[in-house]
DNA sequence: ACTATTTGTTCACCGGTTGAATTATTTGGC
DNA sequence: GCCAAATAATTCAACCGGTGAACAAATAGT
């Protein structure tokens, strides 16, 4: 009745697993409060007993992961609460990202704060993958040096790539930077490790640019939805795809390839080998060709597009209503197929959303069959252009808050 | 950092939690044994100590939820292992199924064995929604009856609609039935219940017919996919999506409306105000009209154009390659997107499937960004016409087996 | 100063898992 | 045929961790 070949001894609740389940959700719990909570507001929030709680965030405080703040604000009669915080001295998360024109990196700690950035820019499309992951090296080695001298422990890694990425972090194809079959855990154990090691996290992660992008918009909270489709155009259009407040990141890892929707099944070829991909009407090189220019770097573009734009330049702004049209009907198969409702346009998107939004949404009010029960948000994204960056860092973060275990059993 | 309004109590692992999750643990790991385990095998599968598992194990048998078979065949020395195996007189599921031409009704057991099955075959589009829940309403009773003949307790229902159904379960919209805003635990309510009742399990689920139908395709297991897209093509197109072994309904339950996927974006008119939408070109009436036909029924109609196929009829094969197409087109697009490896063909679609599968194939072939690294199989579906009600029947089974103390703590 | 109120801790109790010892039941060697 | 080895399942004291109630701490209002 399903696979026999599953031996994994997982999913045993033994006596400790109580402890540990209870830990990630009080953490959890303070991590998501707006203001810091009390004891005894998370007892009544979670409906475990005080004495619970107290001995579990006994455990947290004494494990480097929360600050008790002394005074609240408080209202009315009683002993005032002691309310609970993030530790802002703790471990934090290493975020990396290789983009074709930039490399960015950045440490987030338990908070989300963004405690160190750089972002280096330059065209990598000809330098050699070990070369650009060399200069990542010491980007992330600066980054190290300033977090611990913050307090800082890094617990982890996370890199954002554009690209295909499979489960063991090789990079499969990542067409705008020319790689393929690139192992970039191989390669990188040429090099000192990046941060400390957490028994059971992993030390590094490799992942696609636009689900990283997604879980840094996720993380930030902005509109609090739990479900919903990042689609990020850079040189080619990746999305990330949050549901239920999780990425899915499909079979094999190879998710989000929104860029290859078809939207005209007959028209324009697409590198891909196929026809009428959703690319070559709104990738950056398409969006450029039909507004009359020739491209330069992604980030540039997008802004020097959106000048034009608001100076209303009549090509510019067909462009712009051509890929957003285009964008809406692949938007509106993917809403019609996971009846999302909320669509964040991020990376070159970002800057054009103004223009963008009005025809992706005519599309989707004209196609999606749920739309009267089921209303659909565009919105642009929160985060700027290392935003993969920092959900890469806030990934490694938010695995140890899912996870205190691992992070206390290292702190002793 | 999250949604404010968030008052759930949920999430707290309490003590009990503890014996609740082995439970659940243990009892899925039995349904999910090819062959039935012994108390050891279980202790050495999950990690539990064989004191635990025996514990646990008196209960499910307690409960009436397993059974022991006496001597398993034995190989080697030592005291024979004595195997555990799923009840076949404890708690049943219900599988109700609407649909255009036909009511289906089932009963499954806890082990997934058809204990009852009737299919009763009309031309429902003319019959109002009260009288249509009526007639399932008198197969149910029938069923029922059959059911506590053979020692069997109804422990809930589902129902499947092809259509749009709320978290309520109020049909939103089914376009093929004609149905707009039925309220079908309403128009229930008025009729005796279906089944018994276990505290904390719902009574009655409704859901789409595809959904149902793929989680019909999960649970026989044929091919231990846990990641897979079930078209189903009946008058309209509809599909569930499986991921991670879970259906994936959406934000709002209305996911899978893949038959409004774009094809041909400025191509034919839909039904649903869009244009080239994947119905028109893929749907029953598409294909009969271009075989040049006209229709009847659904399942006749598959079953006379497999026929006319299988004699090499010209326009027929062009209209089934026609319709392979769009359908290729539409599922690349999925494919891309979500990364899933196998597409399972249902419905109308299963005996049209020799014929289907290789335009679909040669889509995916030429769009599926990642086929290098991640074939795609499509294969047609295991089960028959009343898909979904097994499906439905079996989404019962598989909640009492996800959380047995429900079952338990009624059976006393 | 006294009471009401709310927070946080202490402690005896209890459910549930653990691990080792014990019992049960078979195969295989002599 | 009898005994040793092997494997399965149960029993029981110990322990871990959550529970609930009592208690101490800290503040507002009168």
């Amino acid at each position: 009745m399903s696979n026999p070949a599953d031996p994994a001894p997982v999913g045993a609740v033994r006596q400790a697993s109580l402890r540990e389940l209870n830990l990630a959700l009080l953490l959890g719990r303070i991590a998501a409060a707006p203001r810091p909570p009390s004891r005894a507001e998370l007892a009544t929030a979670t409906g475990l007993t005080r004495a619970t709680v107290s001995a579990v965030v006994d455990d947290l405080i004494g494990g480097g992961l929360v600050t008790e703040v002394d005074p609240a604000p408080r209202t009315g009669a009683g002993r005032p609460a002691r309310g609970l915080l993030l530790a802002g001295h703790g471990p934090a998360g290493l975020g990396l990202e290789i983009n074709v024109d930039y490399l960015a990196v950045c440490v987030l700690d338990l908070a989300g704060t963004v405690r160190h950035r750089t972002v280096h820019r330059a065209d990598l499309r000809p330098v050699s993958p070990a070369e650009i992951l060399a200069r990542v090296v010491d980007l992330a080695r600066q980054a190290r040096v300033d977090a611990e001298a913050q307090g800082l422990t890094l617990a982890g890694a996370a890199l954002a790539v554009p690209g295909l990425v499979d489960a063991d972090g090789v990079v499969r194809l990542a067409p705008n930077l020319g790689w393929r079959e690139v192992d970039v855990p191989a390669l990188l154990a040429a090099h000192p490790p990046l941060t400390g090691t957490v028994p059971g996290l992993p030390a590094l992660v490799v992942e696609n640019e636009a689900n990283l992008a997604a879980l840094g918009e996720l993380h930030t909270g902005e509109t609090g939805a739990t479900d919903f489709l990042y689609v990020s155009g850079e040189v080619g259009i990746g999305a990330g795809i949050v549901l239920d407040g999780a990425l899915y990141r499909g079979a094999r890892g190879f998710s989000g390839e929104i860029g290859h929707l078809p939207v005209y099944p007959e028209g324009r070829p697409c590198r891909c080998g196929g026809r009428g991909c959703l690319e070559p009407y709104a990738g950056q090189e398409a969006i450029l060709t039909a507004a009359g220019l020739t491209g330069a770097d992604v980030a540039g573009d997008a802004v020097r597009l959106a000048r034009l734009a608001a100076g209303g330049e009549p090509a510019t702004l067909a462009a712009l209503a051509g890929a957003g049209t285009a964008l809406g009907v692949a938007v509106a198969g993917v809403v019609n197929l996971l009846d999302l409702h909320t669509v964040v346009l991020g990376g070159g998107y970002a800057p054009l959303a103004e223009w963008l939004i009005p025809p992706v949404a005519t599309e989707l009010s004209r196609r999606v069959l749920a739309a009267p029960w089921s209303p659909v948000t565009v919105r642009p994204a929160v985060l700027g252009g290392d935003a993969a960056a920092i959900g890469a860092a806030g990934s490694v973060v938010r695995r140890v808050i899912a996870r205190p275990t691992a992070w206390l059993a290292r702190a002793g």
